[in-house]
DNA sequence: AAACAAGGTTGACAGTTGTAGTCTCCTGTG
DNA sequence: CACAGGAGACTACAACTGTCAACCTTGTTT
């Protein structure tokens, strides 16, 4: 993932999450609606993000009658970078310190153990 | 954790993590030194960022001859409100999902697995 | 007492983020 | 063909971040 890419705010990860979630491009109209919809942003707000993410050159768009945006970069190139930020700046680097902190925590019901069990038993 | 301490910005995480090394508080100089050292900042910035984790109250400072620094949140208390708020954004609030992320991306180490297989089985 | 050094306070400036208004242009409709 | 309504571009503005420089204050040194 590129540096412009890195940085994906809270507001532009929700235009993300949509375009990832669709299967094509989406014209900046469905995107409109829907957020308007599900974050209750302006029109104008919308088109901030977008415009954004264009900048950070995570999305790209296509003319059609109106254009069409798809996301560049995919939700789990993100989500892989963003867990390792987080793994560097608070873990020490490591993902095992992660993990136990997780389960340290009781952040995990017993039936998450149970698989994660599974998981691992497969893993390894 | 309050509203104010939930955003540690990246800079302001380093004085974080110097004052949950000390056992003690740390006087202003102490807190200078050492980041000014590792970090090659200058002494304005560092005070800048006590300023403001005294902002958000996340630190208190106690007079003596200078002042001295502590943390009013534990680190594990803010990693796992980071982490949570991680797994809210990427995760739809599953730590399981995180976990199997990290596991799926080999983040993580043959002995990684091989000491994470143990604390599973501890745990369930 | 005058001067100096170190700590503390204020102000600053550019870049990012959250959120939006406005101006312009294209397109479909009467 | 004129006009309304939406899409896109430009502008805005406050709060937060990364970095500091300047200035004030107070204890210490000639």
């Amino acid at each position: 993932m590129n540096e412009l890419a890195e940085r994906i705010s809270d507001s532009e990860l929700e235009v993300m999450k949509l375009l990832w979630k669709a299967e094509d491009a989406l014209s900046s109209t469905e995107i409109r609606e829907e957020l308007q919809k599900t974050m209750g942003w302006g029109a104008t707000t919308i088109k901030t993000l977008i415009s954004r993410l264009l900048g950070k050159e995570v999305i790209a768009q296509e003319k059609r009658q109106v254009f069409y945006y798809r996301a560049l970069i995919s939700e789990k190139e993100y989500n892989s970078w963003a867990t390792g930020r987080l793994i560097n700046r608070l873990y020490r680097g490591s993902a095992k310190n992660l993990i136990a902190a997780l389960v340290d925590s009781d952040g995990l019901s017993a039936e998450d153990i149970e698989e994660l069990r599974a998981m691992f038993k497969v893993e390894g």
